[in-house]
DNA sequence: TGTACATCAGTGAACGCGCGTTCACTGATGTAC
DNA sequence: TGTACATCAGTGAACGCGCGTTCACTGATGTAC
């Protein structure tokens, strides 16, 4: 089936053979400061050496695996938008779409968690870089629905950093637990979520009325 | 001034030198599991073999690196408290009091986050622990304050939960940041918990409204 | 207090091992004519 | 279509290096009498 190909399509695999080998290996035991290069050429089924004709260092290689896991963050935020923009309330579908896709990606996932507390600067500040990108997102996205739904909330700027931060960190922790306590771990995110939106809105408009009582 | 000491006090020293040696290498540049025995030792300056007179390996202190972390944090939940029991309002002063813990020992606070989504599952579940317990605490905390304000809240303890995660990853991840900008990052952790605080207490209203609706 | 012995923190030599990287190579695939 | 040449993904040998760990040791500190 796969057998008859160019050499770019064979030169593709092989490096798909590269990233699946360090996510497997990372996930089995090791983080990705102490994984080999032998250790991944040997999961991929090459030589060590064949390793350098598709990445110049390790470092090079983990910073693949942080775009590709951003992406499919950013798609999921895609998704939790049009969502938004056909009306429908956000909140618990998108903790569900996301822990959905943790569950499904939880080794590649769980690179991006490990790495962003992790030893290479260059790769924390690329993880960094993503999840900023994702509060920007969803930034837009909870400003819109407010807008819509005709409500004050202080900043959603800030709410967005809130709720990227909670959904990642706790959402990660729990991709290890058994399917019963991951349905209790999403209630309580959506919880968290609700939380802050209410918190934010009341914020708001306490001190619009603070405002008006200065003003008046 | 240290000179005349008995053997014991020689060997806490030591022993001392060693964690020291191994926070300043972490924070110069790689993660606990990149760390070589070698390398702590040296920085120690003792022998690679006198390590083991310490430790029985790398595991063992790291273990007790993130013991003197957490019982550096239960301390200042414990001022919270009684800062609590005094009447006082928690959330900004418990969130200057963090930071400026943060602050003052980065390196080691940092350890703590590295590991927390590091390689050890030994090291992962020390750590979970320590958080475990500081949301418990906190949880008691507010749960008194909601009591001595006569107002709902949902669940303390999930409440708890979020605060913690927040100001833990959020906190860690402005350490490097200049002093403006860190400012700035409490300000936005004092807004978060605020916002959850209220969040929750909105939430708590609705449902008791809800329900005496639906009884009445 | 003095003496003989026990304890034990710290040492230096030595080990075998896996590491990242280099190099010149092979041979299948791709291209020019 | 056939031929001659270029490209380049993958290879195996070899390198020097830092690693964790063992071992028998040293010599200052502590203890028993």
């Amino acid at each position: 089936m796969t057998e008859p190909q160019t050499r770019a399509e064979q030169k593709q695999q092989t490096r798909e053979a590269i990233m699946a080998a360090a996510i497997k290996r990372m996930n089995d035991d090791k983080g990705f400061s102490s994984l080999s290069l032998r250790e991944v050429a040997k999961e991929a089924g090459i030589a060590p050496t064949s390793f350098y004709r598709h990445f110049e260092n390790m470092e090079e290689l983990a910073l693949a695996l942080v775009n590709e896991a951003g992406a499919a963050l950013y798609k999921i935020m895609q998704d939790t938008r049009e969502a938004e923009e056909k009306g429908e309330s956000i909140a618990e579908g998108a903790v569900a779409v996301c822990m959905s896709h943790f569950r499904a990606n939880g080794p590649l996932v769980r690179v991006l968690a490990r790495e962003a507390t992790g030893n290479s600067p260059i790769i924390r500040r690329a993880i960094q870089k993503v999840l900023n990108e994702l509060t920007r997102q969803l930034a837009v996205v909870i400003e819109m629905e407010m807008k819509r739904r005709q409500r004050n909330l202080t900043n959603p700027t800030w709410i967005a950093e809130a709720i990227i931060t909670i959904v990642f960190y706790i959402g990660i922790s729990t991709i290890d637990l058994p399917a019963s306590k991951q349905a209790e771990a999403e209630k309580r995110l959506v919880h968290h979520i609700r939380a802050i939106y209410w918190g934010a809105e009341a914020m708001a408009n306490t001190q619009h009325l603070e405002r008006q009582i200065m003003l008046g």
